[in-house]
Parts: structure tokens; C-alpha cells; sequence
DNA sequence: AGAGTGCGTTCCAAATCGGAACCTGTCAAG
DNA sequence: CTTGACAGGTTCCGATTTGGAACGCACTCT
């Protein structure tokens, strides 16, 4: 599969990735939630390259994520903002936050905290169910087909095994467990 | 800044990113919460070319994401599991999917619903803050240097502007925001 | 007139990717 | 004993993408 056929993948998590999955652009974003807007203090604040900024940026632009706000004539300058569309990135960079600050934390503690303006506190970032609340627990989670799917990405997703030149084939057993190397899942 | 450079940026999402910020990483972890477990499948599914695959999985590896379990011997195969670590991850890859069942569908509806087994509902991911429990709003959190950041990085991260050859320079005024493009932050 | 600013584009070498073929143990069938 | 299948890679090559630096352009300021 190619890059560029992944947004026509029947799954919001490829389809997702098609815009945000490359080195910089997630980066790019974060820049944005610290009120960055201009080429130039990306160039400067990330050491991205000119040229992939710019590509980056145009893309964010066509995806909707961002827009081009002048603020000044002559010459023409234009500022990227967030759109709705960009601002609801937030959970994920939260999320990837939340993450590095549990497992990639050296004894110093974590880089940077986040003051919850709303109740004061230093926080982090707890993804959960919308219907009941609780955390989620990945095991406690089981995936279905939606009415968006076609039966043909229902078989690629949901039967287990491989899928392609060798046809298909019945599900292998999963052997049991052995849960003493790490392995949790 | 190369990309090998990113792991020691003092920046929990850099940080994070050095390991799931590729093309192909976070579609490989998709995969192993789908249960999927071993090369030729991940293989099928994806789409993948062999050679990426192969330096996916020796990185997530590596990085403590996966752990490889044997389950047969003669010729000795092993499979590749979810760590702790690797499953901490679940919550990035549900805000990614979240963003993409709100954005990216078409008429037909999400492509994939999400049961929650503890409730018995369908349910989207709500991420919210740890101490009060209400839903994040970017504009309501506030970044503050933590213990672990450096004199160089809080400079960088926390006053506006460009850093770098130029030297420093105050923070430009933020023009007035005109919100009637589309722009919201 | 000359320097500075902001936002790109162009050029080239280096790294990475996609696609296909090939290699290594092992077992099972003919 | 040869052949084929299977699982999990590795090797090779041409195409794409990236990093780094220089350059272009439309202004403004001194």
C-alpha cells in the first residue's frame, strides 16, 4: 500500500494518518497550540527544513486544518491559523503528551506541565467512555463493524489472518498465552 | 533538526513522536490491538513491504512497545505482543480515531463502532482532565515549564518567537484575531 | 542606494521507501 | 530423495522524500 492511498482506507485511524502520520506535521501543530503562526518562527523553533515546511503547512491548509489569516498589506502576509477542524487535534497531541511523560520521563521529571485553567490543577490528560465515564481499558473494548464499512474491509478487519495473492484461510489458534516475557496482551 | 535528533528533545511529544511519529508505526500498533500478532499477517493486512515491516517491529521492539514470545520451536518462530508500554498507547491511537470518525466520514457512517464491554454501550472517546474530570478545552489549559525541562528548551518553548542564528528578539504583538475565516484560536 | 524582513522556491546529495526476488530451517507428500 | 509449502526475514534496485544551503521577490526602513 501506498502513502497516498491510505486516506481511501476504510478506517479512521488509516484515514487519520494519511494527514497527521509523517514526521512533522503533529509537531507542526503543536507549534500552533503554542500560538506559533508565522513560516518563519516554525522554521526557527522546529529546524524543520524551508522546504517541508512549506509543503507541510500547504497540506494542513488543504485538509482544513489550518487557514492562511492575512495580517498585513503590501507586501501580502498571511498567518496560519486553526481551524475548528485543527483545534480538534488536541486530544491527540494530549494523548502523545501523556504518553511521553509516563514512559519516556528521565529522573528529572516531566518537561513541561499543564495547568487546567478551569480547576487549577496540574493534570493529565484520562481518556474515557463517553457513555459511562469510566477510563478505558483496551481489553474491555471490542470493535464492530460500523455502517460505513464495505464487506470487503469487514473481512480484511475483523477475520483474523491473512488477506491477499493466498486467499483466505481459516483463523489460526492463538496459543495460549505466556504472560511471563512482558507480553500483556 | 534530523529526525534521529527528536529522542532528545526536551519535549514529551518530540519525544514520543521519535518512536510512533512514522508512516507506519501506529498502523502496526492498530494491528496488534486487533490481535494480530505475527510477521506474514501484519504483512497481509497492511500492506506493508516486508523491509519496512521487518524495521517497524525491531524498533517497537527496541523501544519496549513489543516483546517477541516464541511459539514454536523447530524452526524457532516468535511472535510479536503488546507490552505495558505498547499498550499505554491504545489511547492515542482512540483519539486518532476519534478525530477521524468525526472528520473524516462520509455519508455512510463510521466505518468501525466501539463497544464499551464494562457499560454494553457504543461510545466514543472523551479525554478530559485528571483532576476534575471535565473534557479538555486547549484554550482553558495552560503549558508551564516542569521540573525536567532545561534553561535552553524553556526559552525555546515558552517565549514566542524565533531562536536560533538571529539572536532574540522580543515577542511580536499578536494582531487582533479576526475569526471570520474559519480561524478559532 | 543598500540593508532588512517574511515567505517561499530551487538545487543537489543523502536517506528512505516500494516492489520484487531470494535465503534459511523445517516438515510433509510423492 | 526430491519437491513444495511455510514463516520470517534479507538483499537489491529504482523512485520518492528529506536535509541543507542558496536564491528570488515584494516590499519597508535608514
Amino acid at each position: 500500500m501506498r502513502w497516498n492511498e491510505l486516506d481511501e482506507e476504510h478506517c479512521s485511524i488509516a484515514r487519520t494518518l494519511s494527514i497527521i502520520g509523517d514526521r512533522w506535521t503533529l509537531l507542526i501543530l503543536r507549534e500552533c497550540f503554542m500560538r506559533v503562526r508565522r513560516f518563519e518562527y516554525f522554521q526557527n523553533r522546529l529546524g524543520i527544513t524551508r522546504h517541508v515546511l512549506a509543503d507541510r503547512l500547504r497540506k494542513l491548509v488543504e485538509a482544513g486544518l489550518l487557514v492562511r489569516v492575512p495580517y498585513q498589506e503590501r507586501p501580502l502576509r498571511e498567518e496560519y491559523r486553526l481551524t475548528e477542524k485543527g483545534l480538534d487535534i488536541y486530544p491527540v497531541l494530549m494523548s502523545i503528551l501523556s504518553w511521553g511523560d509516563r514512559w519516556r520521563t528521565d529522573s528529572e521529571g516531566v518537561p513541561v506541565l499543564h495547568r487546567h485553567l478551569d480547576c487549577g490543577h496540574h493534570f493529565h490528560p484520562v481518556v474515557s467512555c463517553s457513555e459511562c465515564g469510566e477510563p478505558l481499558d483496551p481489553r474491555r473494548v471490542s470493535p464492530e463493524p460500523g455502517p460505513g464499512i464495505t464487506d470487503e474491509a469487514a473481512l480484511r478487519y475483523f477475520t483474523f489472518g491473512r488477506h491477499g495473492s493466498s486467499g483466505t484461510r481459516p483463523a489460526p489458534r492463538h496459543p495460549a498465552p505466556t504472560n511471563d516475557d512482558g507480553a500483556v496482551d
